[in-house]
DNA sequence: AATGAATGAGAATTCATTCAT
DNA sequence: TATGAATGAATTCTCATTCAT
């Protein structure tokens, strides 16, 4: 009983979150009403501050949802088990496919906190991702496969940089430019990683 | 007369985003009504909407002068004029000087476009500021200080870059890190820049 | 429950249109507030707007439910039992009665459709008076009380003419001429219906 | 330069009635706003003030200029030279005719008075009209045409009727049943000045 | 757990009118 | 006379949230 009635929990927030993905995505969130998202949901007005403390709330585990999938790709164990150099590309062509898909979705991608309990939420989203990446580095650094550096820095300074540019390329753009995007990251990042610098001479010069 | 004229426009204009940004910065966009702001800029209520079309318009201008200030320091003269290898450095240290010192206003910085309109102002100056950088590539190629690439995605890429650093940085962390960041962002672009990659035995080695 | 739910329903709809029949009265419909119509039925301001879809809503009930009880003159049994020669005088007598006692009220008598949905509840109830005298002309007509004519449009014009004589009388000039309105109304309708003409010789003489 | 003035004046004037009658026709009253009539008359907002004392004035005066054309009608010495048989019919037909000319400004046919100034002038144009059928029907009693009655009172409704049905016609059904109504009221007219009266054995009978 | 009727704070926006030039 | 920038009062309606059932 305690596990039906977990599944029946899970199954309405489910059910609401779904609802107000779908309808902040064709309407937007200010636009859209707890009363609709009850009604799409199947159920009273009342019943939806059962599982939600409020409407913003509701909007956080959306972007929350979200997020999750497209951290999926980096942690899947395919892609960390390629060699290095497939990994940029593999990894970035993973979450624009995501993306992609949710494309409908994506304006609820970029989320503000508004209270520090949802900043704290939204952080912690944040820094799991970046976590995954810098334990990834620092195995990588251990293997030798890379020099050593501050990957706490990169880790955190590449999600923002794949995450701005999935924002502006689905969520402001709505995806005309995907292609444009994919490559300029996956070619920015791989310089990165495997060179050649942008300069002529470069350092060592 | 008509210059006046133009000069009073511009001053009413001015003197509304003046108490917009303020406002904006010590209670946030929603919680500021539009009383407040033409009261802080000393004139009634209509006068706002002679100026401007309505309240998000004005948020919309108030970002929008924030980022050409943050703009401005790449188009500066003595910047540009430094060899090449003090540029990074010297762009994201102003960058983030100036952002520090509209820390309060750095709420105002990511601005979602609402209308048609809106968003097509935001990219201008997005454009603009990628602009500036793809033409400062271009001239550094054809000095011989860059090796050839596409200058367009990398200009595009290093605004995002920096953006959603900044925003970081400032509006959601309120500046506490801001070495982690400024550092961070510096290192990451001239390793870009001038090398050494991360891989320990990089492509052509 | 259902029967209760519904009666409650009417008794909050009702206290919403007694609230804005006395105010409308007192000050008019463009100087009433829907929060005073609120606060003089006992609710909250959001309530009203559970029972009516906006303030004019709320106008062309009030106007209805005024044209109602004058209409329900002409459909009481008392009145069409009456011989034929005391009809005009009865029904047109009673009408101002029921005028002069919602006096205060008299200025929300005539109200014009705003949306077509209004335009077709106030045409349904000039239809319902206009049918109502209709059916009562062909009776008397099949009772040979009355020569055939076009019952239609003399139903519709009567109408029109005895809800512009009270409009005028009471909510133009505040009911000063009652008498010269009621008793010109009278002897006009008596004239069309037995004569004599006010021609020295008329038609068939 | 007096009379060059007067005209001016005129002029203006009527450029704002014009400009006022066609945007109310189009838009309705309360739709629009000063500085429209402003701009479609060409001139200044300030300029309107200099000739009307306010919005509604405008209203009133659009109002009458209809009436006055209306009214025109029932002045014009061939209509009033038929022989007494002719004429219900020939004002009521013209009547007619002159409102569906200016079918699209029938909205502005009724207007309510709001200020005691307001009432008064309105009154004024109501009393003109029936004053003139007064004059009218005392004449052909005088002449014996007609049997002596109470004029003023006859006057008064008949012009109540003819206006009821117009408004009713034109600006609440949009003319769509013209013939409906022309012919009903001529009928209705036509009975009660020469009979027969509706009831099968009328009065003297 | 579920309901949904009731709440009521809240603010953007309009536009008739004025008046200094 | 003419202008039109400035005024600012004033009110509808929405909708997140609550709570009695």
């Amino acid at each position: 009983m305690t596990a039906l009635a977990k599944d029946d929990v899970r199954d309405k927030r489910q059910a609401i979150l779904t609802a107000a993905r779908d309808l902040f995505a064709s309407q937007g969130y200010e636009e859209t009403t707890i009363a609709e998202i009850a009604r799409t949901a199947g159920m009273a007005v009342g019943t939806v501050y059962l599982y939600f403390q409020n409407k913003h709330d509701i909007l956080v585990d959306v972007c929350l949802a979200l997020k999750a999938e497209v951290a999926q790709v980096i942690q899947s164990p395919e892609i960390l088990a390629l060699p290095v150099q497939q990994v940029p590309r593999a990894i970035i062509e993973a979450t624009f496919r995501t993306s992609r898909k949710n494309l409908r979705f994506m304006n609820s991608f970029q989320v503000e906190g508004q209270s520090p309990r949802e900043v704290a939420r939204l952080r912690a989203t944040q820094d799991e991702i970046a976590g995954s990446l810098n334990t990834y580095f620092q195995h990588l650094i251990a293997q030798g496969e890379l020099s050593p550096f501050d990957t706490a820095v990169y880790a955190e300074l590449l999600n923002d940089l794949v995450s701005a540019a999935l924002h502006e390329c689905f969520a402001v753009e709505g995806g005309a430019r995907e292609e444009f995007y994919r490559e300029g990251v996956i070619e920015f990042v791989e310089r990165l990683f495997f060179g050649p610098p942008l300069a002529a001479r470069a350092s060592g010069a």
